[in-house]
DNA sequence: AAATTTATGTCAGCCATATTGACGTATCTT
DNA sequence: AAGATACGTCAATATGGCTGACATAAATTT
C-alpha cells in the first residue's frame, strides 16, 4: 500500500531536491483569485465559527440568525431558498434558535400558515457580535481601498452571484444601492 | 410549540400587510459585504459541487486535487494546513484519489517519510475543467472592470486572508505577484 | 362544500465530512 | 540508543447535509 508506482518520472521539473511545493502553475484559467476566495472565505467565515462553538452553535446556525436578522419577517421557505437547504436541515437549528431564545415565531397577517421569523433582543445581539468580527475584517481588508475601489470589490462580488436567481432576498441585494424593496 | 408568545409587537414595525421580508437593515457593520461574500461564494463553488457529483466526489476532493496540481509535490502536512482539517478526514478523501488515479505518491528525496503528492493526467483533467467552470464565472464578474479594479480585487481578497498564517502555501500567494517561490 | 394546493413541521434513515484520541511504523535527528 | 517527525489507521462520535413519506392547517380553486 505505501509503495509508489510512478511509471512517469520525468512529468515533474519541478521536484528537484529540495522537497519543496512548486511555484504555481500558470495558464488560462483564474487560478489565483480561485485560491484567494477559497482563503479569504476560509478566514472570513472562521471569525464566526471560533465564536459560534462557546454557544454550541455551528455555521447554520449563524447563517438563519444572520438572515432572520437583516430581513425581519422572513418566512420559513424564504431561508430555505437563500440558504439552499431543504426543509429538515433547516429544521433541526430553527428549532434550536427557538428553543434557545433566538428566535421566535409569528402568524402572518395575511396567510396564517406563514410562520414569520424574527430575531430576539438575544438573538440580535449575537448576529451583532459575528458580524462585528467579521466587519473589523472587511474593514481591515478595505482599509487602504478608496471609495471608488470599494464599489469595484462590491461589483466583483455582485457579479459573481447567479443573477437568474428568484430569490426575494437577493432580489434586494443585487438591486443597486438605495432601491431598498419599496413596494 | 407552534404557539408563539411575542409578547413585543411594537419592535417591528416592518411587517404591515404584505408579510414580506423587510429591507436590511444600516447600521456600522458591512451588512452589504458580509451578504455578499455569502452569496458569491455560494455560488462559485456551486459551479464546481455540481460537476463533482458525477464523480462521487464531494468539495473536499475538489480541494486536495485543487491544491495537488497547484503545487505539485506537495506534502501531505502542508494538505492539512492548508486545508485546516484532521489527518483523518483528509485521509478517507486522499485514500479515494489515489485508488481511483486522480493522484500519485511519492517518496520524497531528501526525507523519505514523506509522501509528496501529485496529479496525474487524469486528476489534471478534472481539476482543469472544474477550474474552467469557476473561471468562467470569474471572467464574467470581472468582464466590466479594468485591469486597475481587478488588482483591487485581488488586493481586497488578499488582504481578507490571515496573514500571521505560517502556511508554505500561502507565502506564495500573499506574496506580490511575480515573486513566486524563488529560493 | 369539496377538492386541491401550499406552508410548515416531523419522523426515520442515510451519507459525507468533520472531530478527538490512541496507536503503529518508518525514518530522521540527536 | 533515544526521541522526534511524517504518515497511516482504527474506533467512536458529531454535525449538517440528504431523500422520502406523511400530517396538519390554511388558502385557493372548482
Amino acid at each position: 500500500m505505501a509503495d509508489i508506482n510512478f511509471s512517469n518520472p520525468t512529468r515533474d521539473p519541478d521536484v528537484r531536491g529540495t522537497d519543496r511545493p512548486a511555484a504555481p502553475r500558470s495558464g488560462d484559467l483564474r487560478w489565483d483569485i480561485i485560491e484567494l476566495l477559497f482563503f479569504a472565505y476560509r478566514d472570513f467565515v472562521g471569525d464566526a465559527d471560533n465564536e459560534l462553538e462557546a454557544f454550541g452553535f455551528g455555521r447554520a446556525h449563524h447563517r438563519v440568525l444572520h438572515f432572520v436578522h437583516r430581513y425581519p419577517g422572513l418566512k420559513v421557505a424564504d431561508l430555505l431558498d437563500v440558504l439552499r437547504i431543504t426543509k429538515q436541515s433547516l429544521g433541526r437549528v430553527l428549532k434550536q434558535l427557538l428553543d434557545e431564545g433566538y428566535i421566535v415565531q409569528r402568524t402572518g397577517n395575511n396567510d396564517r400558515r406563514q410562520r414569520l421569523l424574527f430575531a430576539t433582543p438575544k438573538g440580535e445581539t449575537l448576529v451583532a457580535k459575528l458580524a462585528g468580527l467579521q466587519t473589523d475584517r472587511i474593514t481591515h481588508a478595505l482599509r487602504d481601498i478608496n471609495p471608488a475601489g470599494i464599489d469595484t470589490v462590491r461589483q466583483f462580488l455582485r457579479a459573481m452571484i447567479d443573477q437568474d436567481d428568484p430569490d426575494k432576498v437577493l432580489e434586494v441585494i443585487l438591486k443597486p444601492a438605495g432601491a431598498t424593496a419599496k413596494a
